[in-house]
Order: C-alpha cells, then sequence, then structure tokens
DNA sequence: CTTCTTACA
DNA sequence: TGTAAGGA
C-alpha cells in the first residue's frame, strides 16, 4: 500500500482553498497532520477529513458540527452504552439532513416553478416583438405609398 | 520557491 | 479567512 502523504499546498489545491485555510482548520483542532521537521505531512486520513470538513461548510455546517459528524466515524468508546449512545446522535443527525434535503427539494421545485414562468413570459414577449415588427412594417409599406402619391 | 508563525483586519 | 512580515 502506497503509504503517500501530501502536502499543505497539495492539498489546498485539491480542494480549492488556501493553505491558510487548512493552517486554520488544524488551529481548529479538525486535523492534526505529522511534522517533518516544521512541515506538515497529511496523511490520507487527514485529507478525507479535510474533505469531510468542506463538505459540511457546503451544506452550511458549522466546523464544530463537522467535527462531532466526523467523530462519529471512530467510536472512541466501545461499551453498549456509549455506542447505543452514538446510535441515537446518528440517528438525529440523519433526521436533520434528511429534513435540510427535503427543504433543498421543495426550494428546486420553487425555482423550476418561477424559471418556467419566466420562460412563458419571455416567449410572450417574444410574440408580442413579433407582431410589432410586422406593425411596424405594415405601417412602413402604407407610409412608402403615401409618399409616392405625394 | 514553498512553508511556517504571528499578528492584525 | 485574507494578508503581510520575516525567518528557515
Amino acid at each position: 500500500m502506497p503509504n503517500t502523504t501530501y502536502t499543505i499546498s497539495q492539498l489546498a489545491e485539491e480542494f480549492g482553498v488556501t493553505t491558510r485555510t487548512i493552517r486554520f482548520y488544524e488551529e481548529k483542532g479538525l486535523v492534526h497532520p505529522r511534522r517533518e521537521g516544521q512541515k506538515r505531512l497529511y496523511s490520507p486520513a487527514d485529507r478525507v477529513r479535510i474533505k469531510l470538513i468542506l463538505r459540511g461548510k457546503r451544506i452550511g455546517m458549522s466546523l464544530e458540527e463537522s467535527v462531532e459528524v466526523i467523530d462519529m466515524y471512530d467510536p472512541e468508546h466501545n461499551n453498549r452504552e456509549q455506542l447505543q449512545s452514538l446510535v441515537c446522535t446518528v440517528e438525529d443527525k440523519r433526521a436533520r439532513l434528511l429534513q435540510q434535503k427535503k427543504d433543498i427539494e421543495d426550494m428546486l421545485a420553487g425555482l423550476d416553478e418561477v424559471q418556467a414562468l419566466c420562460e412563458q413570459n419571455l416567449a410572450e414577449q417574444g410574440l408580442v416583438e413579433k407582431s410589432l415588427a410586422e406593425k411596424s412594417r405594415a405601417e412602413k409599406s402604407v407610409a412608402e405609398r403615401v409618399r409616392k402619391q405625394s
């Protein structure tokens, strides 16, 4: 297995963020890259964490929320009680995300309606412009005849 | 040239 | 988070 590592700049480029952002996450305790002297070396696991953090960020989660979700991946305590508690937390998070998902779908549906109305309106305007053009053409030919007669 | 820390906006 | 400074 290739024990790949990444430099901060590699990850920054891959995820479209600045190195400052990644260091900032470390400052917040979201990632713990190992060091090679002063240089930070990120493991594939670190990379995944950053990916999850950015994903959470995209859907409006705070860094803190993302950490909570990420922490659910590795149960630090394996006794029944704590595992059952984790299951509840997971179910709770799942419910919230599903609600968010539904809200987004409803909003998208709303956008579909708005867009349809806009396009319909534009189509009608197109017809108006067309008839206007014809009207203009007709008037022009009339004016032409009048001019010739005079 | 890249990365790091620190500090301020 | 961006940016700037100053060192490695």
